[in-house]
DNA sequence: CGGTTTTGACCCGCGC
DNA sequence: GCGCGGGTCAAAACCG
């Protein structure tokens, strides 16, 4: 409030800060700051009448201070203002029940005041001549709000004035950060997406040397769609994530890779007839959960064909799916059908500790069978998800023979629903692990791995990640039971900060944020094939040039299934006695929460994993 | 009562 | 052709 100057009604161009907060104009500090800046609050709100010095009668109020505050109204006609009947009113009573005869009844309440009507009609000065000496100051002086109508400063009014001026600043600050880190976030999201584009580009370069335009134009899309899984990340649910396991060759990836097709045989696929009608007569059985129409709304009717026919003719359900036959040899570019029936038999394997009977990973999950498998004590349990009638994605859960600390985890197929964060995170993860290896898979004329694959995975020295793409199935197996090399990781915790929705925070900070760069680096870093390793200086000029850090892709399957486990409490602690261990520079294996792990498991890249190759 | 789990049976492909 | 092993089904049991 400036004093000398005319308090502008509603003209405050700060007042916005406290919309709704009474400004108490019965105080004011005698030491009050001049750059203080008072809120006039001629919008009063309904708050007006909390102000307790206003609405509370204070017959302790000295009077004399009611005659000596210069109060100045400027009522212009270009600013809202009191509807002219109230100001009168508070003129009123300010000037008569309480400034002049100095009353000890309490000061007028704005309340009032706080109309925000134009009034055509006024254009008055009101003026109340008071002299305290204060000049508070205003950015302008002719819109200045006015403020005061008590001449009886108290210690709390004198409170709350500064106490606002010091919010004011603060909120003044806060905005400039705000927008600063906006802009930081901004940058940083442009800087991302070019980088993503970049990458994706890259590897459209390097699929374009060896592959048809097909494969390239899948690179493309698989790109876009991970530039946009990742813009939608602040949503509950993110509509249409798939877990794409084996079908990101075209822009029917959205399809479900059917794992219903799960160990089925491959020659199904080579036969669009029997295809048509088998898809059918499975629909009527196994497909009691979900009709046709529930899988088919995301394909085109050919996919569906391609997708659902794997069932035989001559066989009247749509049972029976020997794992082993479905073998894919890894089909070589240019046969279609092959290929997508090595797609759908993509399979991602987490091996991680858990005491737990299963790892949770968001999704609702039904048990659907058990078996004993060979070479295993502990029974198998095969799972598939309900979240959606028809979703074609199904787990298998086993624990390590070697080590039944170890839980052995096997997704296959992709989800036909939107995806809670939770879940999401796996199903990222599995997708892009899956993505990867098809894209090996399906691009490599030995039907192993192309240089995408190799450039992601290699240069490897452990088995953190597996891929066993020779194997009936063709499998990556991420195991979280190992530690990666202590040195390729920062030691600073805070560094990994990453939030994962559906985790707890607690979890997520000790243990969780952790684990993206740490499970990423050592998939990035650690990985070989079953049955072919991959000598390690393979492809390290490339590496070097282009793959200091996992393709985007890569990282996010890593950071959002590291977040997916570590929603496992039981699994959580484990893996934040794990990490921990690595953080700190402990031996791998160390594990305080289970068994000491000794290396066996991990040291057997391909124990516990869940590939035709192991298990029968 | 609806959803889930259990569990024996069945189907299928592969190897011998 | 037979046995084996993996995968799935489906009725019964269980559960909230």
């Amino acid at each position: 409030m400036a004093r000398g100057g005319g308090l502008s009604i509603d003209s405050d161009p700060i007042g916005s800060f406290f919309p709704q907060k009474p400004v108490v104009l019965n105080s004011f500090p005698e030491d009050n700051n001049k750059n203080s800046i008072i809120q006039p609050k001629w919008k009063l709100g309904p708050n007006m009448d909390d102000t307790p010095a206003r609405t509370n009668k204070s017959p302790s109020s000295p009077p004399n201070t009611t005659t000596t505050i210069p109060f100045q109204v400027n009522l212009s006609s270009d600013h809202k203002r009191p509807h002219i009947g109230e100001m009168d009113f508070f003129a009123n009573n300010l000037s008569k029940s309480n400034f002049a005869s100095a009353s000890t009844s309490a000061p007028p309440s704005l309340n009032h005041l706080h109309h925000t009507h134009d009034h055509p009609s006024t254009s008055s000065m009101l003026e109340f001549k008071v002299n305290t000496g204060l000049n508070l100051l205003t950015t302008n002086s002719s819109d200045q709000p006015m403020e005061e109508d008590e001449i009886s400063p108290n210690s709390e009014d004198t409170r709350d004035k500064s106490e606002r001026v010091g919010l004011q600043a603060e909120l003044e600050r806060m905005k400039v950060e705000n927008h600063r880190l906006r802009n930081m976030l901004d940058q940083v999201n442009n800087n991302y997406n070019a980088l993503q584009m970049h990458v994706v580009s890259l590897m459209q370069e390097q699929k374009g040397e060896e592959e048809g335009e097909e494969q390239q134009q899948k690179q493309v899309f698989d790109g876009k769609l991970e530039e946009e899984n990742q813009g939608g990340n602040g949503g509950a649910l993110v509509p249409r994530q798939f877990m794409d396991l084996g079908l990101a060759t075209n822009v029917d990836t959205a399809e479900p890779s059917l794992s219903s097709s799960l160990g089925r045989s491959q020659d199904r696929s080579k036969s669009p007839t029997n295809n048509m009608e088998v898809a059918s007569k499975e629909l009527g059985t196994s497909r009691k959960n979900g009709d046709a129409s529930d899988e088919g709304l995301l394909y085109d009717q050919d996919k569906k064909e391609l997708v659902r026919g794997i069932k035989r003719e001559d066989s009247p359900s749509d049972q029976g799916v020997a794992a082993s036959s479905n073998v894919p040899k890894l089909s070589p570019p240019g046969n279609a059908d092959q290929a997508e029936a090595t797609m759908r038999k993509a399979r991602v394997s987490v091996r991680a500790r858990s005491e737990a009977p299963m790892i949770t990973d968001g999704c609702q999950w039904r048990k659907y069978g058990q078996k004993m498998a060979k070479g295993n004590p502990c029974p198998r349990a095969y799972y598939r998800c309900t979240m959606a009638a028809g979703c074609p994605v199904r787990k298998q859960v086993q624990r390590c023979a070697e080590d039944r600390t170890i839980l052995v985890t096997t997704y296959e197929g992709n989800h036909n629903h939107p995806l809670p964060p939770a879940a999401m995170a796996m199903a990222q993860t599995t997708s892009s692990a899956a993505r990867m290896l098809l894209s090996g898979s399906m691009s490599s004329a030995d039907g192993l791995m192309n240089n995408f694959l190799a450039r992601t995975l290699l240069p490897c020295s452990s088995s953190m990640a597996t891929i066993s793409a020779s194997a009936p199935f063709p499998t990556v197996t991420l195991d979280l039971t190992q530690s990666p090399n202590p040195l390729q990781f920062p030691k600073s915790p805070n560094q990994f900060q990453i939030p994962f929705p559906g985790v707890p925070q607690n979890i997520a900070n000790s243990t969780a944020s952790l684990l993206p760069q740490i499970f990423g680096q050592a998939l990035y870093n650690q990985s070989k094939f079953s049955g072919l390793q991959i000598s390690q200086d393979a492809d390290t000029s490339q590496l070097s040039n282009q793959s200091q850090r996992p393709p985007p892709h890569l990282a996010d399957t890593v950071s959002a299934a590291t977040a997916a486990i570590a929603a496992d409490p039981n699994f959580t602690a484990a893996l934040a006695a794990a990490i921990t261990s690595i953080i700190g520079g402990a031996q791998p294996n160390n594990n305080t929460t289970t068994t000491n792990n000794n290396g066996s498991p991990s040291t057997n890249n391909n124990n516990g994993n869940i590939t035709p190759s192991n298990n029968k």
